[in-house]
DNA sequence: TGACAATATACGTCAAATAGAATATTGGTT
DNA sequence: AACCAATATTCTATTTGACGTATATTGTCA
């Protein structure tokens, strides 16, 4: 992948602030366009601009998209998010996205259980 | 500064090109021009809209502009400018262009004179 | 199957970024 | 002062990117 390429994705505040939520926790889309108060269409086309790329990937279950980083992505990809997530948090919206996603930790949990289910027969 | 900008700035092959000679050295905007082949005027936009963003600084000497990397960045810069050297190198472009920048050393060696004088009386 | 919920895609529009041509600026030289 | 070399700026055309509206797709459930 092409080093250009990561730059390009990194250039938009609104997918920073995605792959800062997702470096939480996988989520579905309505999760996160909750948290940005962003229309359902522009999350779903940053998503898609991020897996194009590379830098998300998806998951269906049932109505819902789970979105997640990949665990393993290129070299020069995981340089440079570690380095993104190291110089991250000093900026405010960052910092109460994570806030706000805390909040909502009730409404997504049910994600984890699906991503990496305690007990394979316990699916939703 | 902006994450965001940081990444702003990296987004363009060009000037991802002209950081990585940057990083090996100062340079006037000629020799930049010589590497990359581009315009004069391609390569002093991109410099200006580098030197914007802090990502570069300049200095004149005589009739040249000498474009270097400023000794003193914030910590976020910083940090993103070292995983960018770390990658570069896998990318034959960026490969070659340190190779045409030596062959060019003869070229570009006053500068270093310049900019760090051996002796302080020996200006140009 | 029909209706609904979650998400994706297509298309048009507007703004920003890029590149090129022409011109301006700055400093040195004669 | 006139001229030249190096670089910057301005203006304009073109491209690219983001966003919105409308619509399509996929899966669930009654």
């Amino acid at each position: 992948m092409k080093l250009v390429r990561i730059y390009q994705c990194l250039c938009d505040e609104t997918r920073l602030r995605i792959l800062n939520l997702l470096a939480q926790r996988p989520l579905c889309v309505c999760h996160i366009q909750e948290v940005l108060a962003r229309s359902q269409v522009q999350v779903s086309q940053h998503l898609s601009r991020l897996k194009k790329d590379g830098l998300v990937e998806a998951n269906r279950h049932q109505n819902w998209m789970i979105y997640s980083l990949p665990k393993k992505v290129p070299q020069a990809l995981e340089a440079h998010l570690r380095c993104l997530q190291d110089c991250i948090q000093t900026e405010p919206v960052f910092k109460s996205d994570l806030q706000a996603l805390k909040k909502m930790k009730a409404d997504c949990d049910w994600i984890d259980e699906v991503v990496s289910p305690k007990n394979s027969t316990a699916q939703v």
